[in-house]
RNA sequence: GGGCCCAUAGCUCAGCAUGGAUAGAGUGUUGGACUUCUAAUCCAAUGGUCAAGGGAUCGAAGCCCUUUGGGCCCGCCA
């Protein structure tokens, strides 16, 4: 058990005193104190103050009072403030034992809330025509710590990414490639992708102004797109698959897997959409429009003020939303799945196995990437119609939950990055634009960030090799980024400065994975094994206990982050423990004492802290390393 | 015109779900601490009408209403 212990053994408690006063239906707190205020604290005579007709603080003297008499095996004491709040001290001895003991075990921090349960997290789904930005990094970041968060609260994790291979801004390239003359090949030392991106994308757009005949030769290739049978569709294949690849590439790079590639192309073949198109029809929720501004059209009728949607036009195609309910639906497994299996051509880091979907006959088996639940991770923007398709599968599921859109707000660029780009907003942050080739490509921030933290890293390790150097410089700039991307709520923009990402101090994944490093040093250079077999009576200094109890915090901060979908949880637990080691750090000496079981404890305790920062941060998929 | 989101220290943000103690961090500025378990660190000072107004409450940064400012969305585009 961890530091929730003593929580519930308080409000167990409580409970009981509650009875005996004939009161009940009090929903009070308890919850970790503020420092100063004891370990834990209650509201209780708050909220007793009305029923009880007494004031909080004379609720609470008698509250301590009744509690002292009671059986208490974590509290040592019971204090009641003048403020009124009932504040409870630990029996540090016997925490220390609980805590630190159940925190060398594989299973600490996880919570059940998944019940072993499949759910699906989608994220990434860029179209296969650009490099990535910082802004897909965002998207990419959250869902990947979403679902390390989700996995530690014993959900079965799919991980999904949709490949849009069929839509607009491929055919855009595929104009550029056919038709503008752009070469296949990218100019020395530029990746494809890169390439696609800033050269292809950027220009052939601004082709479509001087040149209205090329929106005909769009338009062509778009539908020779969805017919995957036409020359053009398998020249498209190839070079989507190639971005992808580099795509991919980038993801792996930060420590991001999938387990299964979905392909729009394949959805659009496999007659997913009749299916659905049908299921729809039949449970009544689309409806023929025969007059109007939509005449001829399906629809999803609005709700309240909200405009219908149109779902199928006048002239019998399926609109943008549309292809997205056969997948959702897939996602879901409320449709029979039409797809064989086959493994992606390069293996990723770590232990996933990457699959992707076919409509070709495979050898491998059949997969099953449904879950009975969908977490699909996309930017607010697009809120209105994950709304759509949020109702659409609550009625298929009968489940009101069934289809989380988790949105986030976008990542904008500052006027000062926005000016370097070339672009002058007059002081105001800026949207980034693919089309406009206004962005910054989220391989030149991490190759900033490389270099930067290599230099660091040779400065501060004199002795270590060029390959060592490498490795952690990986790892710091890894974590940065990755940190960045997720430290704040979902619904703050983030304005990304080119020249302020780039801090290492203060909030920050360098800061955290400092106190790892010093926690291993500590641990080195003591020449011994942390042991369990320990004097826990000995840690009773306040940075110990405090450091004790950051740790215990643990699972609380996983059950929280889990529910609530919430990255950030994870990241200011990471700080905060890191902020509450390093003060210990500062203040207490473990190594060189008289007391050899003094150090033996304290040993322990730094052990402890190390495997618990490096599990939380795992879930920040951030890996903290043994020097810096 | 309709809808969603945001507003807390010079700047970037926690806290708001579940109202209660001195509203916290980082950064910036100023000063201090490396012969010590690594200074990517720590300590101190500085800095707040919690956008404004109203309401309910014994009690509001938090809940309700209104207003202002900013962002986003509202196509038979994707």
């Amino acid at each position: 058990m961890t530091f929730k212990s003593i929580m519930d053994e308080i409000e167990n408690n409580l409970h009981i005193i509650l009875d005996g006063l004939g009161v009940s239906n009090i929903l009070f707190t308890v919850e970790p104190a503020k420092s100063g205020f004891g370990d834990v604290t209650s509201n209780i005579s708050f909220l007793l103050a009305k029923p009880l007709k007494k004031s909080p603080q004379e609720i609470s003297n008698t509250l301590s009072e009744k509690y002292s008499q009671f059986n208490h095996t974590l509290v040592s004491k019971v204090e009641s403030h003048p403020s009124g709040y009932l504040n409870f001290f630990a029996n540090w001895e016997k925490l220390n034992q609980l805590i630190l003991s159940e925190s060398n075990l594989d299973s600490f921090g996880s919570v059940d809330l998944g019940k072993n349960s499949t759910i699906v997290v989608e994220h990434t789904s860029v179209n296969p025509n650009k490099a990535l930005h910082i802004g897909h990094i965002r998207n990419i970041i959250v869902g990947d710590t979403i679902s390390r968060i989700l996995e530690k609260s014993n959900y079965k994790v799919n991980v999904l990414n949709y490949v849009d291979d069929s839509g607009l801004q491929v055919a855009d390239i595929i104009v550029g490639f056919k038709h503008l003359g752009f070469s296949q090949d990218p100019p020395e030392g530029k990746k494809f992708d890169h390439y696609c991106g800033d050269d292809v994308y950027v220009k052939t757009t601004e082709k479509y102004e001087q040149d209205s005949s090329l929106e005909e030769i769009r338009q062509k290739i778009l539908r020779e797109l969805e017919d995957g049978t036409s020359e053009i569709a398998q020249f498209a294949d190839e070079i989507t698959a190639k971005v992808l690849e580099n795509q991919l590439e980038t993801c792996w790079n930060l420590g991001v897997t999938y387990d299964c590639l979905n392909y729009e192309s394949q959805i659009i073949r496999s007659g997913l959409w009749s299916k659905i198109f049908e299921k729809l029809q039949t449970m009544n929720l689309i409806e023929f429009e025969k007059d109007g501004k939509n005449s001829g059209c399906w629809v999803i009728r609005g709700e309240g003020k909200e405009e219908d949607k149109v779902i199928v036009r006048s002239n019998g195609t399926a609109t943008y939303i549309a292809k997205d309910i056969p997948y959702a639906a897939w996602k879901l497994g409320v449709l029979e799945d039409p797809f064989n299996y086959k493994k992606y051509k390069k293996a990723q880091t770590g232990s996933r196995t990457l699959w992707q979907t076919t409509l070709d006959d495979s050898e491998e088996p059949k997969q099953n990437f449904a879950g009975d639940k969908v977490i699909t991770v996309i930017d607010s923007r697009q809120t209105r119609l994950q709304k759509i398709i949020t109702t659409l599968m609550a009625k298929f599921k009968s489940q009101s939950d069934a289809y989380v859109h988790l949105g986030y707000e976008s990542v904008t660029l500052s006027a000062n990055t926005a000016k370097t780009l070339g672009l002058d907003t007059q002081g105001r942050q800026a949207q980034m634009s693919g089309r406009k080739g206004l962005y910054v490509n989220a391989d030149s921030v991490f190759d900033l960030l490389k270099s930067k933290t290599t230099e660091e890293t040779a400065k501060r390790n004199p002795e270590m090799n060029s390959s060592e150097i490498e490795k952690i410089a990986h790892q710091i700039s890894v974590g940065t980024l990755r940190y960045e991307m997720i430290k704040q709520d979902l619904d703050k923009i983030i304005v990304f400065d080119l020249t302020k990402s780039l801090s290492l101090e203060g909030d920050t994944a360098p800061y955290i994975q400092y106190t790892h490093a010093r926690a291993t040093r500590i641990i080195e250079k003591s020449g011994q094994n942390p042991s369990m077999d320990v004097d826990f009576s000995l840690l009773t200094d306040p940075n110990e206990n405090n450091l004790v109890r950051m740790i215990g915090l643990f699972d609380l901060q996983v059950r929280d982050a889990a529910k609530n979908l919430s990255p950030k949880v994870i990241s200011r637990y990471c700080y905060d423990l890191a902020v509450v080691f390093n003060s210990f750090y500062e203040q207490v000496k473990v190594l060189d004492l008289d007391e050899k079981n003094l150090i033996k404890s304290r040993l322990c305790l730094v052990h402890s802290f190390k495997i618990t920062i490096e599990r939380a941060l795992d879930l920040l998929g951030i890996v903290a390393p043994d020097r810096m």
